[in-house]
DNA sequence: AAATTAAATCGTAATATTGCAATATATAAT
DNA sequence: ATTATATATTGCAATATTACGATTTAATTT
């Protein structure tokens, strides 16, 4: 127990789930807000701007780069994260098929 | 520690960052998808339809009804479920503000 | 090569989530 | 009223997440 019984669920129920995870937090919403507005984004930046210990802001930016939604590339001392544009692509894809699945029919309750 | 620091961070991020978790768990997802193709759900069905005990899927549909994400009516001794229509579109018209935040610029790394 | 700077990792404490058996509650049927 | 059926709640164990100080790793400058 304790532990989620991805077994039982389908290869696109736990992609999506694990995909909304990695958003579920705001330090990671403000982290990709960040990087939305200024296109390029120097980890050490994000240390002085959200009030969060580095330690806690490079363990986020590392959950963001396994789920392949950003990237960061050495850049001398700093590292410069920005956007997957695949993996956002895929994102806007999966999740506007999930929510657009939708159709207000007569409700029943 | 173990807490998020919601006081950092603005209401809608936090409120983005809630909706997502809502959503951040395969069984979630499942019982979404089940209500999204049969517009009606008797909560019963999903106990036989998943691989998952009546209290876990209790717990999973109360915590999408505190999101406002389902509603839920009493029909006889069973609960029909069905998508809250006005959150729905909320989360619509949220996450796709969101995404569309990402216009692919000269991409910097 | 030593010192400096930036980011990642380690270790750990506090809290949250997941899952389920057992029990309680609520409505319907007898 | 009693019984049956469906759902919710409680209690608890296992695991996951969050946060941060301390340390390590990596690249740059002196």
């Amino acid at each position: 127990m304790g532990l989620t019984r991805t077994e039982i669920f389908s290869t696109e129920q736990n992609q999506l789930a694990t995909l909304f995870k990695a958003l579920a937090h705001p330090a990671r919403i403000a982290i990709l807000q960040r990087i939305l507005s200024s296109n390029t984004c120097i980890c050490g930046d994000l240390v002085d701007e959200l009030g969060l210990a580095q330690a806690t802001i490079s363990q986020h930016l590392k959950e963001l780069k396994n789920a392949e939604i950003i990237q960061g590339t050495i850049e001398g001392v700093s590292v410069c994260y920005c956007i997957n544009p695949v993996t956002w692509k895929s994102i806007e894809t999966q999740m506007s098929a999930f929510l657009g699945a939708y159709k207000q029919e007569a409700s029943c309750c």
